[in-house]
DNA sequence: CGCGTTTACGCCTCACGTAAACATC
DNA sequence: GATGTTTACGTGAGGCGTAAACGCG
C-alpha cells in the first residue's frame, strides 16, 4: 500500500469514473487502472465492482474511501507542518458562472495568488448546471454557482447576492421608464441559456406575474447579452450596477418594475465530504472577493 | 513523500544507528541513506545531523518522528482494517534472558504460533544487560528481563517472578541441608556472568549477610551451571523447580538458608515511544505464558 | 585505523504511455 | 457504436546492492 494508491484511489471513488480520476491525477487512464489493482492486491480485496458499465465501489471500497481520505489529509497536514512550504498548495478546479467571471473573479484569483503563492488556481467559467455537474464528477473541487445545489453530495454556503434590474434600449420603450407587460409581446427576451441560474430567476418572475413569454433570445454570455441589449435586439435584465454604467452612458434604460428582480443568491459549492484544507481558504478567499455588484472591468 | 520512507525515516531515527536499521528493513546501508536524503528533498528540511561521527536527528526530525510514527501507524491501522488479514503481523524481534529461554518461552512461542499465525517471531536469549543495550539500539523490539529498566527511554511491566534457591552438589555438603557461610571459602560460587539479573540479585544477598566472595565461577548458561553445580564445582542457585527436580533425583541437594534469595521480578520492556499494537499483543502473549517456575524440558 | 555514512556504478524491477482488445449499455 | 475499463508491450526512471571513498573519533 502506497500513498500514491491511496490518491489514486480517492479520485478514482470521488469522480464520476477513472477517465476523469486519471485526468486530475495526469495520469493515463490505463496506469490509474493498474495503480488500483495493485491496490486492492496489496489489501486482498476488491475495492471496486467492474461488473457493470462503469466501475463502482464495493461495500469495502465504502468503507476504505473515509480512511484513504484521512490518511491522505494526514499525511498532507504532516508533510506540512515540517516541510518549508507550510502554504497551501497544489491545484484547484474552481467553476464560475459567468456573471462572477467577469465582476469578482479576477479579483479572487489576485487575492489567492499573493495568500497562496503556491497554489495554482484554474478558474473554469461555465453555467451553473454544467458546473453542478462537474462538480459531482469530480471535474472540478468547487464553484460559485447561484442558488443551493439540488444534490445531497454537494454542500452550499452563501457567499453574496447579485442584484438584477429590467433593461432595455431607449428606441425600444421610448420614453417610458417602467416595463410594460407588452414590451414582451413585440420584443424577445434576452437571457443565459437554461441552466443557468438567471434562468431560474426569470421564470419564478414571469410565473409570479403570470406572463408568458413568446420569444426567447438565448446566449451563454453576458457580455453578448449586454450587447445584444444595447443593439436593441430585446429586453432582458443586468445585473445592477452593469444597467447603471450603461443607463448613465445613455446605452440602455432601466426599467423600473414590481416586484422587481429578486436578487439572486450566490453559494460556494462543494462535494460534502470532501474536507480537504483547500476547500476552507477558497470559501474565505471567495468571501474576501466575492461583490456581485461592482461593474465589471469591460464596461 | 512514500509510506518507504517515513518507514525509513521511523526506523533510522529510532536505532541507534543506519546501519542497524538497514537490517530491520532488510535493506542495505547505502538504499537505506538514499531514502532518506530523498525524504529530506522532499520535505526540504534535514531530518539528521549528518556531521559527527553518527548521525544524529535535528530539531526538525525530533518534531517529524513523533507524526510519521503515528502516520505510519494509522496506515497499517486502516490496511488491516480493510484487508484480509486483520491479526497482528510482521516480525517481532523478542529478547529474553537463558532462564526464560528454558521455561515458558516455547510455550509462548506455541502460543503466539496459534494466536497469531502471520506474525514472525524471532526470539533472541543472552543476558539482561546485553537485551538492554540492544532494545536502546532498535535491534529488538522488545525484552522479558529480570528487574526494571535503568532507563527512562525503556517502559518495564512485571510479568512474573523467578524464585531461586541455593544448591550445591551432596558431596561438598555432605549431610548438611543449610546454606553455611564458610561454603564459599572452600568452593566458588557458580554464577551467571556480571549483566544478569541474578548477578544483582546474588550480589544484593551477599550485601544482606555481608558476605564477601572470594571465587567465582561464571558461565553464561544456566544448563552449563545446573551441569557444573551437580559436578560438584561450586555453591550456587537455581530456579526453585530446576532444584526441586534436580534434588528429588538425588544430584543436588537444596540449602536452607535465611534470609532466602528474594525473588526475581521479571518485567516486559519496550522503547516507551514504541506503540505498535504488536508490542501490546506480545505483553500479553507473555503474561499469558510466562510462568517461570516450571521445570525446564531438559531436566 | 575502525566505524558509520555517503558516492559511484551497473543492474533490474516497476511504473508509465500507446495502442489494441474487451465489455457494457 | 459510444463509452468505459483492462490487457499487451515497449520504454525509461527509479530503487536496489556491491564496492569504493569519505569523515569523524
Amino acid at each position: 500500500m502506497t500513498l500514491k494508491q491511496l490518491e489514486a484511489f480517492y479520485w478514482a471513488a470521488t469522480c464520476a469514473n477513472f477517465t476523469l480520476a486519471a485526468e486530475r491525477l495526469y495520469l493515463s487512464t490505463s496506469s490509474l487502472s493498474k495503480r488500483l489493482v495493485e491496490l486492492e492486491e496489496s489489501l486482498g480485496v476488491l475495492l471496486f465492482d467492474r461488473s457493470g458499465h462503469k466501475a463502482t465501489l464495493t461495500e469495502a471500497g465504502e468503507r476504505f474511501l473515509p480512511q484513504a481520505s484521512a490518511l491522505l489529509m494526514a499525511a498532507e497536514a504532516t508533510r506540512k507542518s515540517i516541510g518549508s512550504d507550510t502554504e497551501i498548495s497544489g491545484r484547484c478546479l474552481f467553476g464560475v458562472g459567468e456573471l462572477s467571471a467577469l465582476t469578482w473573479l479576477p479579483r479572487m484569483v489576485a487575492h489567492v495568488r499573493q495568500r497562496y503563492p503556491d497554489l495554482r488556481l484554474e478558474p473554469h467559467a461555465d453555467i451553473g448546471l454544467a458546473l453542478d455537474e462537474r462538480l459531482r464528477n469530480g471535474e472540478l473541487d468547487c464553484a460559485v454557482i447561484a442558488g443551493r445545489s439540488q444534490h445531497g453530495s454537494i454542500a452550499s454556503q452563501t457567499v453574496g447576492q447579485a442584484h438584477f434590474v429590467w433593461v432595455a434600449a431607449p428606441e425600444l420603450v421610448g420614453k417610458a421608464t417602467r416595463f410594460q407587460d407588452k414590451l414582451l409581446q413585440d420584443h424577445p427576451i434576452v437571457t443565459l441559456p437554461t441552466g443557468a441560474g438567471t434562468t431560474r430567476l426569470l421564470d419564478e418572475w414571469l410565473m409570479a406575474r403570470n406572463l408568458d413569454v413568446p420569444h426567447r433570445l438565448t446566449c451563454n454570455s453576458w457580455g453578448a447579452i449586454a450587447g445584444l441589449l444595447i443593439a436593441g435586439m430585446g429586453v432582458g435584465f443586468l445585473p445592477e450596477s452593469w444597467a447603471r454604467s450603461l443607463s448613465s452612458r445613455g446605452d440602455l434604460r432601466i426599467l423600473g418594475v414590481s416586484p422587481a428582480l429578486s436578487p439572486l443568491t450566490y453559494t460556494f459549492q462543494k462535494r460534502r465530504n470532501d474536507e480537504r484544507p483547500l476547500l476552507a481558504s477558497m470559501l474565505d478567499a471567495v468571501r474576501a472577493s466575492a461583490d456581485f455588484n461592482t461593474p465589471p472591468r469591460l464596461l
